[in-house]
DNA sequence: CTTGACCGAGACAGACTGTATCATGGTTGT
DNA sequence: ACAACCATGATACAGTCTGTCTCGGTCAAG
């Protein structure tokens, strides 16, 4: 089997992005589904043995097009501003993430990870990047009295988060930063001192 | 084509039962992917051409088993309980279908939604039952004086439901009557009067 | 009992899957 | 520049799945 990514052929690298280009225009276009070998190979133009040998197994594609498409580590926001502005701009970068690419990804894994372990671990250790920068803002927002004592933050994580999945998966809305902000407004606020 | 839901021939309807339990079965034990006209003729023991014959296409079996698996409309709660007890009621039967098959179907479903259009649309007919039930809760409230004048009720739903939904399809985890006791404790509760 | 509708069984072409082989062309180190 | 190496392209192959058709048997209703 090939190794991309450890491997600097140039021959290797090149193949493997347009057939994963490929790939992941299937998955926008047709879902999931329609992410075989053979179509990889009939819409990248590379023959269809050599798409095997990249990836023998099919959701190994996906897997790949997960890793390499869904860009959910974001930065952490300015610590200078009030905890409330700080969720917000990390929220509107989530829904921003949701609204394009990495929701139709999100989208698929999801329906997947439900029946193959390999993808709902895959999907684990993506889901952890986003929402951990979440819980710290919140965790020092307990920590240094913006947040009332009592809050549970992990409710309180679920209940900005949600939403939004919600929107994008169950809806397929686009999620407008006003939304975020009324989301901000009726969730967050009623918990913040001062 | 069979119609099993006018048609009173007892053949057919006994005949689509067996099918569609078949279906659930794949469905649950290995994902859409697996309910095909084959699988579920091998797993029934109805012959192969039957199987077309009551579901021409493959996407008609998931449909119908959707129709028939997903119970999300609920009874309202009584009147003379408060607000928050009302909600809790709803939510913790709303997790509770989550939890069981319907959150596989679902989740099945809106794996396929995104790239199906009939899918989708009969996602949107499904949708409106639960939701709207607790919508029309909250709008009481709203008018009753439960609720703070100011609260923006549709937002506030989704912050109640939206959780559950992250919880059940990217967690993976059970939707505890506790957690929902602590969802509502966090979302609704500071913004009721009294 | 007769009629009509449904089912089971089998056949069929066409497409897809997974693997193997071998020649060709690009890549790397000397 | 050259040779050794390695990925790729092309092709072939059996096995499986798909969608459709036909025909004889079976069931339910009038």
């Amino acid at each position: 089997m090939v190794d991309p990514g450890s491997s600097m052929n140039p021959q290797v690298e090149r193949t493997h992005r347009v057939m994963l280009d490929a790939a992941r225009e299937l998955l926008a276009e047709h879902g999931p589904a329609a992410v075989t070998h053979l179509r990889v190979s009939e819409t990248s133009g590379v023959a269809r043995a050599t798409v095997y040998r990249h990836w023998p197994d099919r959701v190994d594609i996906l897997l790949d097009l997960l890793r390499s498409g869904a860009d959910l580590h974001f930065t952490p926001p300015p610590e200078d501003l009030p905890l409330a502005q700080r969720v917000t701009g990390l929220l509107e970068k989530l829904a921003a993430a949701l609204n394009g690419n990495s929701g139709q990804i999100l989208t698929a894994m999801i329906g997947l990870a439900e029946w193959d372990d390999d993808v709902f671990a895959a999907l684990g250790r993506m889901r952890a990047f986003g929402p951990r920068l979440l819980r710290d803002l919140l965790a020092g927002g307990l920590a240094d009295g913006s947040l009332t004592a009592a809050t549970d933050i992990d409710v309180l994580m679920d209940a900005l988060i949600g939403p939004l999945f919600l929107k994008r998966l169950l809806h397929h809305d686009e999620i407008t930063d006003a939304y975020v902000g009324d989301l901000v407004d009726t969730v967050l606020a009623p918990h913040l001192i001062g």
